[in-house]
DNA sequence: TGCACGATGTTAAACGATTAACACGAGGAG
DNA sequence: CTCCTCGTGTTAATCGTTTAACATCGTGCA
């Protein structure tokens, strides 16, 4: 009883060829229908529970998944909600071809990556059974994109630097649009914060700044371009994207003597973070001091947070019709942003 | 050029064997230094990048994946914290071994599913390339349990009803806290709100009690068990197991004429909901009305809602090492719950 | 000198299915 | 009566690997 029934041992059992029985499962059309019930009989009665997953998806070359790639940890990725809603418009449009969503772990990069540690999530990654893959964010000369590119696979991302497919935004004008609208608010002094593997609170110096995830890079661009010339903008690591770095990062910039008056933030939980610890210095936030953040999720509304808010699910949609049908879709579209005004940006007080 | 690049065309192409090969990228221990070098030198040339996925899952009979059955919208399950909990749990553990996490989408249950759509769903199960499966809340008549054990793979769940493996907790024994701890208040007329397809608000009658949730079922017999033998206790359905849905329970049951002293609910998001609608209507949570949720996530402690605390953590660590290392772990484990009395809860007040 | 042995490559048999291409008989059209 | 088509079933090639078993060959040791 240990042997296993394949399609073969049906196919013997019922006195057909295996022609028959793989038709029995795929295509009932093509077969009478009693030839059909009574192969099916039979492969009941052996305990056949149908073609294997492993052998078909070798055999047709499709997997039905698709793959998206974590380069943090997935225990927290699951509390970012970016992602989650990243992962909700995808899942979305592939419920509907019955596609299954296969999440692939990558090494984080905590300070620089062992060998060890990229052969094994290489690993990883070759040895997804999959059609496609997301990799949001993600570079070109990303280890985990090169694999994928490498073994031919539809790939999508959303950074700007991407060759391939994206699905983008234009994160310098949203960068843009914030620093006109502090510049109008009459801030000149403002600490950008941005997400970066590092230890939150420490200043990013100018050249460091070329090492940033191309997304905060281009925001940070467009902030710079929105403020007066002769504004001051400081950057400063905001860790990973948690409360807690966020936390961080506000104490470290509202403990120096001179602090801006404005922050601006890479992501609304990190903005909400540093209003929570503004409130909690006993600052008036949206007089005392100005919070950004951006993505525009929920969170964002509920903390009165002023954002940029780009379409995440619509994001996570187009990406997955984009890898289903690579030859219906754009080979990259840029969504648009959109800034809300909220009460956690106000006038510079007059002094 | 279109002609795709395999192990043996790499045999070819260096002369060599495809066994050589194939230890060139998995046993270079089996090899001679040089000779790996030449073939990894050949594989790029000819820009092969390692062996097939889908083959070398058929082969080896491993596809270092396992899978996770969702039968609501992902979309929606990736906003219950419940659920995410759950899966970070598991992504902790399994992240250790480099294994990827397949999400498949079951169609949900409405009002009863069509024959096709249950059959799409099943193709999808079927399809996955995986090792074992979670199956959270799923009984052993689910087609979906049913396809996974026919195919023969690791199944772990969460139900009491389970045969298999699984990971629970006391389900009873978290309601009969609840109802001492209400009983303890005084109270004596109680809405439990369980999670179900359906209508919001709407009772349900002790017959349809049999077709409840599991968990929902013997919660329900614990929460009785705890109150007194004389109280009055309404089960009204809550829906998803969203705000919105619990918003609207609440509204039903608060809009009675001889509305509970309490509530009960399935889960700390509808626990929460119902906070808020209770508020909205301008009463004084803790005093004018007790409400319970369950789980302890981070929204209850917020919400000052007082809940059963379970291990959901440690419940997806938990199911994840018992489908890497069946023989290691036991069949069956039970979590421990803890009571978490919070300010949401307080005495009947006197008339 | 003889021989067992470790290191390194090769042979070849699976793994479990899908699907063109073909064969065959019955029924309909001309 | 012949020819064509359609409906059903079969043959057999193929998908891309892995790995037990075997062959070969220089070495160290008695």
């Amino acid at each position: 009883m240990g042997i296993r029934v394949t399609l073969r041992s049906v196919a013997e059992a019922a006195g057909v060829s295996t022609a028959a029985v793989s038709y029995a499962f795929n295509r009932p059309d093509r077969l009478s229908p009693e030839m059909q019930s009574r192969i099916l009989a039979v492969a009941r009665e052996l305990g056949y529970s149908g073609p294997d997953a492993a052998a078909r998806s070798l055999r047709t070359g499709r997997a039905n998944a698709i793959g998206v790639i974590f380069t943090t940890e997935l225990t927290y990725a699951f509390s970012d909600p970016y992602v989650l809603a990243l992962l909700g418009g995808l899942a979305e449009t592939l419920a509907h071809s019955r596609t299954s969503l296969v999440l692939i772990p990558f090494a984080p990069v905590v300070e620089g990556l062992t060998d060890a540690e990229v052969r094994q999530s290489l690993a990883a990654v070759h040895r997804a059974v999959i059609d496609g893959a997301v990799a949001d964010g993600l570079t070109d000369d990303h280890p985990a994109v090169r694999a994928l590119s490498d073994r031919g696979l539809p790939l999508v991302r959303s950074s700007e630097t991407a060759t391939g497919r994206c699905v983008l935004i234009d994160d310098r004008q949203a960068g843009v649009d914030i620093g006109r609208h502090l510049a109008g608010l009459r801030h000149r002094d403002v600490a950008v914060v941005v997400s970066s593997p590092g230890e939150p609170g420490r200043i990013v110096s100018r050249v460091d700044e070329a090492a940033l995830y191309p997304y905060s890079r281009n925001r940070l661009v467009g902030i710079r371009q929105g403020l007066p010339a002769d504004a001051r903008v400081r950057v400063v690591s905001g860790g990973s994207n948690a409360s807690a770095s966020g936390r961080a990062a506000a104490a470290a910039i509202l403990a120096a003597p001179d602090r801006p008056t404005a922050i601006a933030a890479d992501s609304d939980v990190l903005g909400a973070a540093i209003v929570e610890a503004a409130l909690g210095m006993g600052l008036h936030v949206g007089r005392d001091l100005s919070v950004t953040g951006f993505d525009d999720v929920p969170l964002a509304a509920s903390a009165g947070l002023t954002t940029v808010r780009q379409p995440i699910h619509e994001k996570g949609r187009l990406m997955a019709r984009m890898l289903l049908d690579p030859d219906g879709t754009p080979n990259r579209v840029t969504l648009p942003t959109e800034l809300v005004v909220r009460s956690s940006t106000g006038p510079v007080p007059a002094r």
